[in-house]
DNA sequence: CATTACATGTAAGGAGTTACATGATTAG
DNA sequence: CTAATCATGTAACTCCTTACATGTAATG
């Protein structure tokens, strides 16, 4: 295995209640899941393939239109059997939390380095952005569905939220620092 | 490109100040920047080759007893330019975190399902571990070296604690209000 | 009528992990 | 003397991104 594949269960976890096609699946990594999760829809018809294959989902034609096929893809036994395995198990241990900006600030040795103002500000303004449209994320999708029903998506964009909120905090707090 | 690929800054980083054997710097891996990065001992020799013949760095033979040979990479100009052009660099967007804890969690619908409260305390406990672990390096690093001298390193493991501290609490409020 | 959205794929190439491979040196 | 550490690589596999490729349908 070369990286821990989830994209998979992913897909099974979005076909779990409708089935839906490649398109569809591709839609929902721009809102819905797209928040914690990104991929490329060329990745996203490979694994529908292999899925087939495994037996896992199945398909049927649709159209759009008159002439443009679409495939729907639906869950099987097999494949609900394999997310359920998964939603349940228990990990070991934590992945690496690899973030592009923390590397950096790594190497910057000297509190009075010029560079490190002009860092943090930048980054403190695409948090503040994300936060902002977090915000927004929770009042929209929480108007629409129902927060007892969808547990977990509630769960984890409140912490997708304090996350930001500790981020912003810590990069202001470090810029009011960096000026003593 | 396939991946975003940091590691050949983060080689040229950890090289600024004495050159190190591959060896070395997979150590640094293990301790010092391995709380912020991961990566492979294959995937550093690589690295190093390809560094090698962009004359980012340049090498020199030196012996551990009298028969092993091991090799000392060191910066060179040019390597030291792309190091700095990446420094001062800035993003203009961030990364999706993938956290597979997170993913699992969205794809709980019901708040009442048993699982949810087994699952939560699994992460509990690896994030209450990380975050003592975290404690203790920040006690530990800055008893050696100075924080004002290494202040980014400083920066960065305030916030993984803070990071973690949010995780935790999160945790544990979401443990309290599912029961509610 | 032109742009955007719908719809589905293949190809190329680099990134990352795991396993394989070898051998010297040091510590208990 | 045995295990852990030092030391450096190659091979296989697969994930992931970017680019290429094609064509219909709806919207303004």
């Amino acid at each position: 295995m070369a990286q821990k594949n989830l994209l998979p269960l992913i897909l099974l976890g979005l076909l779990r209640d409708t089935k839906k096609t490649g398109y569809e699946l591709k839609k929902d990594f721009e809102t819905e899941i797209g928040e914690f999760w990104s991929v490329q829809h060329s990745q996203i018809y490979l694994e529908l393939k292999r899925l087939t294959e495994l037996k896992e989902i199945s398909s049927t034609k649709g159209f759009f239109g008159s002439k443009i096929e679409k495939t729907y893809y639906e869950i099987t036994p097999l494949g609900e059997e394999r997310f359920e395995k998964w939603e349940k198990s228990f990990q070991n241990e934590l992945a690496v939390n690899k973030d592009e900006f923390v590397l950096k600030l790594y190497f910057i040795k000297d509190k009075k380095d010029g560079r490190l103002q002009q860092l943090i500000k930048n980054q403190y303004d695409l948090h503040l952005e994300k936060l902002a449209h977090l915000n927004l994320r929770m009042k929209e999708v929480f108007s629409k569905i129902d927060k007892e029903q969808n547990y977990g998506h509630y769960l984890i964009l409140n912490h997708a939220i304090k996350r930001e909120e500790e981020y912003t905090k810590w990069l202001s707090d470090s810029l009011e620092n960096i000026n003593k």
